[in-house]
DNA sequence: GCAATAGTGTCTATTAGACAATATTTC
DNA sequence: GAAATATTGTCTAATAGACACTATTGC
């Protein structure tokens, strides 16, 4: 087949994106309805075209500020911010049903915001449970609203690579302060996967994993009890041996 | 940002694959010779333009049948033919320097195959050993020669994508031919991976894996030495606990 | 017999997970 | 003191890796 730059099917590229969060105890997505056709009054993820001389990093990234004013970092978690990766892209003919759209979806990682409605958008955004989104939260989950487009999809996706990496890296503190104690680490394991944890051999692992948390010398009482020591994220990124996750 | 489908920026969307097999005990990539401008004379991934009525994966399924004739199955490893799967997307804006090419990289395993130029194609394509390819070959890693656009970035992350992958997957079965010993198995690694493994604690492995491997009954003697039992690859998709690489 | 590969058994150092016990704070 | 959380220590069952040994073929 020849390589005919001039005779190719014009196509929109966008990024949507995954932002996850932990809020109260619970991981949760940032949505935004929809004001336009189709879809109108639906909840979606956020996301938009990237322009013509961008790439799809830099699109991500100025989404996910536009929507939350994080500023991204894509490698070193140890600048405040919001981790950023690619996800995945959705292109089926027929996903957006005005024109051939697609999307390179990104999974961004943030810490709780102080702003409960994030971002200065004119739209309405929210923080909302995954497992809620994904109709696990429900006794009965077939009551589950559906997102737009194939935003369950993607969302889904996005979840379940934010579960399965926090095992194998060191991707949980993207979810942490820049400091942060054992036991909110600990927290945001269970949080993620939904579980429960002992504190004991929790502490033993990730302290005792070189790299992993550095002391900053501080410490703090603000989940009461005995004052836990400070941590930032160490260099290290690959966890080995990782952190397992209970079997389900 | 409002959401405007009549004003984007035109983009051509592409496939490439990055198309691995094992090859007289070394990873090997398909690589094609570019026929024209730019880089032309140049080897590169095979890949091409998505068409307008065709979604992602089939039209890297299309290109891989293009290029190799074997079909491709997405879920189960029991058909014989190839696994596929996406990769990542690229889309720097100058990374085709004729126009906005966002390519979708997709990842193909295929069992070593009797054609040793494969394809039906009128270009000259050839597998190529993937250590040379990334410049890991000669004694002098300065002297490869690059493929073309940015194909050396993606051809890298579909060997690190393979390596890490088949260390928690059945994924190495997608190297093998339907029927396939424990040994033949224990070769894909060790050819992937370019290190040694100890064939006494492979074996205990991989076969006290429940799901892993099921014995089809029959034997061969194909290797040498005494008859080895024949496997397929079982149900089992996620290997835990995972195969684990020696460390670097 | 010799060489080659397949397959099983055994030992040891390490580790995951359960859980006792102690430390330090707030109320 | 009671309650909460942090942190350290100890025990046990499971496991990874090293490696001895046996099995079955072709030459």
């Amino acid at each position: 087949m020849p390589y005919d730059p001039s005779a190719f099917p014009p196509f929109a590229v966008t990024v949507d994106l995954v932002v996850l969060t932990v809020r109260r105890h619970a991981l949760c997505a940032l949505v935004v309805r929809r004001g336009e056709a189709p879809y109108q009054g639906m909840w979606a993820l956020p996301g938009g075209f990237v322009r013509a001389d961008e790439d799809l990093a830099s699109a991500a990234a100025r989404e996910l500020t536009e929507e939350t004013g994080l500023r991204a970092h894509e490698q070193d978690n140890r600048t405040p911010g919001a981790h950023l990766e690619q996800l995945a892209t959705y292109g089926d003919p027929d996903r957006d049903p005005r024109m051939r759209v697609v999307s390179v979806a990104h999974l961004a990682l943030a810490p709780d915001l102080p702003s409960p409605t994030p971002g200065g958008d004119a739209r309405s955004a929210r923080w909302a449970q995954a497992d809620a989104l994904l109709g696990f939260g429900d006794s009965d989950g077939e009551s589950k609203t559906p997102l737009a487009f194939d935003h369950d999809e993607i969302l889904a996706a996005g979840v379940e690579r934010a579960r399965s990496k926090i095992e194998y890296s060191s991707l949980a503190t993207a979810f942490c302060p820049p400091e942060f104690t054992v036991g909110e680490l600990r927290r945001v394991y269970e949080a993620v996967w939904g579980v429960a944890l002992d504190p004991r051999n929790f502490h033993r692992k990730v302290t005792g994993t070189p790299g992993f948390l550095v002391p900053s010398g501080g410490t703090t009482t603000r989940q009461g009890g005995r004052p836990a020591q400070l941590f930032r994220a160490g260099g290290a990124t690959l966890l080995n041996p990782p952190m397992l996750r209970p079997e389900a």
